[in-house]
Order: structure tokens, then sequence, then C-alpha cells
DNA sequence: TGATCAACGTTATATTATAACATAACGTCC
DNA sequence: GGACGTTATGTTATAATATAACGTTGATCA
């Protein structure tokens, strides 16, 4: 099962992804230095599968592709990587995928949301300073007190949705 | 691997969970009656088991708690039942636990959101007005069109955060 | 009566994830 | 320098979750 190497998904910014990856790359790069954790040649091989395209990427398919020069991998190193990874905010998880992405913006840790196009499987991060306060407040009129939260919005970005607009209005 | 018949979970309504299955098991029969849709035997028993308490269920202790009579099933059979109880909205699905829990207002269709605590396991689901209206808003602002969405809140219930609470406040 | 359909049974397998233990590479401390 | 600790990875096996594909049954009804 091989699997097919996608094109960066279309959308308004269509655009070179290799420059998304090299900054991603070099981002890690430079937060891990500063942090003082080790990026590894596996890690940062994984990361940049990850990093494939702005899809939610499995598992399975970063074990699949991972073969750097000859060696291939198993997947306990995969997800050892990943859980690395995740551990310092360079790659989210979509639970309702099982399927991982890489962090836009991992200088500031943040527990993310996404908005996830069922068009082109772009995922975006979505600006959650007002869900937040919006489930802070509905938590305290039940006294419930809110640890971590997953929130997965599903529907059609921008592009998409103009595209299949046209069908419908034209 | 039996399951531990965990019982029902606290909370500050600590109750008869008898009368919760026997309650969703009626609500399921008037629904599946008034919308002429067949609740057979397996589905009932599934559902049933999903009920065990007001936690999610795993797929597979639902497999291995089965059999009535004496009879087992297998994994087909349970998934094509939570499948047709997930269609006509007597169950819902977590993501983040790959598990079910019964759906407690089954009478109008929806799609919903869930805080989940993290010590008793309870499952309850959020009433969702305001939070549909913040993603509105916000998905309008980057010209996303909703679809659906999987919302799940980790933290501490009432019951338990008091109980947690006890042990650093005296 | 035989065509159709919904539900379920059965077999096999795909997909996702982790346990458990072994090895390697490196520093460090006496 | 060599015994030890630590971190990361390798290796083997298997657990846990889910579905594909096809066969059977029993009800309905033209």
């Amino acid at each position: 099962m091989t699997e097919p190497q996608k094109a960066c998904n279309p959308g308004p910014a269509t655009h070179d992804h290799r420059r998304c990856i090299a900054t991603a790359l070099r981002e890690a790069e430079d937060l891990c230095r500063a942090r003082a954790v080790n990026l590894t040649a596996t890690r940062r091989r994984v990361l940049e599968l990850v990093w494939q395209g702005h899809e939610p990427v499995k598992a399975y398919q970063i074990i699949n592709n991972f073969r750097a020069g000859h060696q291939a991998t198993k997947p306990p190193t995969v997800y050892r990587a990943l859980d690395f990874l995740m551990e310092n905010g360079l790659v989210h998880r979509i639970e309702s995928l099982n399927a991982f992405v890489g962090c836009t913006r991992p200088e500031n840790r943040h527990q993310a949301d996404f908005f996830i196009c069922t068009a082109c499987h772009r995922v975006d991060e979505i600006d959650s300073g007002k869900i937040a306060a919006t489930f802070e407040k509905l938590a305290r009129q039940q006294n419930f007190t809110i640890s971590h939260k997953t929130v997965e919005v599903y529907g059609l970005c921008r592009a998409c949705h103009e595209k299949t607009g046209e069908q419908f209005h034209a």
C-alpha cells in the first residue's frame, strides 16, 4: 500500500509548500535548541512527513513513507517521535481522524481547536480565545472544571465553498 | 478479558440507574415505532449495554458482554447495531475515546457536544446553543461553512471537583 | 413461488496503537 | 578507564479498534 504523494491542497493561498516545510523544520530546530530538547534525525524526519501538506497525516502513512536512505522503520519508532513532537507542541493530533498535523505556531504552547475542510482536507487552527471563554462560561454554570478539550469542526473552507457554490449558483 | 461491571458513577444525583436504562429503552422503542424503524433484539441489547452507565462504553466491551442467553456475538454485529443507533440519535460516539454513550434526549435529533469527567468518567451533553453561535461567528470570519463538529471537553465534574477540592482546601 | 429486502452470521483481514525487552551511543564520576 | 546512568532507538510480538466481503435467514408481497 503505497501512499499517493498528495500535492499540497488547494486554497486561496496556493503556495510553494516547500517553504512551509522548511519554515516548520527551522522553527522546530530553534525551539528545540532553546528548550534544550533533542530533535533527533528520526524526529525531524517524522516532523517533515507530518508536514507533507496542510492535511492530517496518518501514523502508518509516516511509517510507510519513512525510509530515508534505505532504512524502513517500525510503528513504535514513529509513535514515539509523534509523542515527542506533541509534547513539544510541534504537532497536534486530530482525534476524530486518528491523524496528525503540524502546528503552525509552535512558539507559544497551546492546545488547539480546528476547522477541517471535508473537501480538500485542509486543517486550520481556530483562534480560540472566544471559544475558550464560551466553554468556561458554560462550565461554570454546571460547576465543571475544564482541563482540556478536543474541538474539531468540519465543513467547507472558503476555496472549496466557492468552488461548490459555483455549481449551485451559476 | 472480562469487563468490570462498573457501578453507576457517582455524582450529586447518585441514583437508581436501572431507571435510566429502563427509560432509555422505552424511549428508544417509542421513537423507533414512531419512525417506523426496526429496533431489533440485537439493537436493543446493544443499546442496553451502552447504557450500563453514564460513562462511555467501548465497542469491545459490548461485544464481550453481549451474550444474552448463551450466544456470543462478533464485531460486525455490534458495529452495525451501533451504526443504527447513531443514525437514529440514540447513541453518540466519543471520538477522542473511541467509545459510545447513550443519548439523553433522543427525541430531538441533534449533534452533541460533551463534558467528560476525567475522574468518574461521567459524560454530560453540553447545552450547545451558545457554542454553535460562537463557532458560526468564527467560521463566518474566515468564510468557513460548518457542517458538523466534534466537541469533547475534559475536566472534573462538580462532584469530583468537590471531592478533590477537599484534599487541597482543608 | 420466487424475487426482494432487511438484518444478521461468518470468515478474514485491515488499521491503529502499545507492551516488553534488547541494544546503542554518549556522558560522567570515581 | 570502566562501571553506570540516561536517552533514544531497534525488535518482536500482540493488543485494540474497525471493516470488507460474502453467505444465510426469514418476512413480505407481487
